[in-house]
DNA sequence: GAATCCGCTGGGCAATCTGTTTAGCGGTAC
DNA sequence: GTACCGCTAAACAGATTGCCCAGCGGATTC
């Protein structure tokens, strides 16, 4: 699944300005109405745009503290982890890494007093063998998806030349 | 900044379907279109709602290799590597963490033959003196903000009871 | 006690946008 | 040469938006 300039532009478009209508992205794109509908829908049904939902800052929520833990889990007891952790609402996101039983979690709490709350209640879970955490401080780079965008369409990016492909129309 | 039942509603119901418009929304809540209308001006104002920006999966557009970088940087250097990141796509997020100059990297590749090109551009820079990386292998709770924001909003969530507050109309 | 402020309701208005269909065009593939 | 596919351009009714207003009830303030 590849994404050509015009999708590239319309994700981008829509990334910048999302309150945008169709009709006022074809104009700002150049092209017609139908043309941008018929690529938005594609998008959607191939996956690419999973969705349009709001994105909530924690920190406004009253959640301003974001933490890091790895966790090391007891052999076999990985999905009893995950059905756990997936209840506790702090629990923002969790991967399975490599290493032997390995999970990455990130959590948020609402004080540094308050994450030692949350970080009891998560690793106080019986098939949590170890865990070490790390209290994020500044946020260089928030999650971001354009530059990654512009390179898969081939666009010329700000930073970093993207590939030169054929233009067609 | 808390928000209240209403405004917790507002956002869950947002998130689950995010297509949907002020009137809809107004008819599913069970109050005035102008009361949607005026908490969503507010939680936007407010921060709590950054924006609607289309959710893009790296994995459609050719990025299914998800990895997290340790980085161990030399003192003074932060600020250099900070901006050197920001120009590489693939690096999705940039997190600084407790210890002593370590940040935190997301990084999206083609493979994992791919990761190893991404890794080299990463580390090769000059302030980072030494790297862990970890290839996330599942994603048992993808990034959510649902039953946080049902805790800030004291509403019942599904999973773990919510906090009781007072019920202010 | 009385005035004031604030958020919510319910209504109305013009302007805009959406969803959908149609026909035509050009390039590509078979 | 013909069929297919994506894009353009136009049209339509229906719905939604942004914005206005007046009224109401609760809470706060003087």
């Amino acid at each position: 699944m590849a994404i050509d300039h015009l999708d590239g532009r319309i994700i981008v478009l829509l990334a910048r300005e999302p309150r945008i209508g169709v009709l006022e992205m074809s104009r700002r794109l150049g092209v017609a109405r139908g043309t941008v509908q018929a690529r938005l829908d594609r998008l959607q049904s191939s996956g690419v745009i999973r969705g349009f939902g709001p994105q909530v800052d924690p920190a406004a929520l009253g959640y301003p503290v974001t933490a890091f833990a790895t966790l090391q889990i007891r052999q076999g007891q990985g999905a009893d982890v995950r059905a756990y952790l997936t209840t506790v609402p702090e629990v923002l996101e969790l991967l399975t890494t490599t290493g032997s039983g390995d999970m990455l979690c990130r959590l948020v709490a609402r004080s540094n007093a308050d994450l030692q709350r949350v970080i009891d209640r998560v690793v106080g879970f019986d098939g949590i063998v170890r865990a070490s955490t790390a209290i994020v401080m500044e946020n260089p780079v928030p999650l971001r998806i354009i530059p990654l965008v512009e390179q898969a369409a081939g666009e010329p990016a700000e930073h970093g030349p993207g590939r030169d492909t054929t233009d067609r129309g």
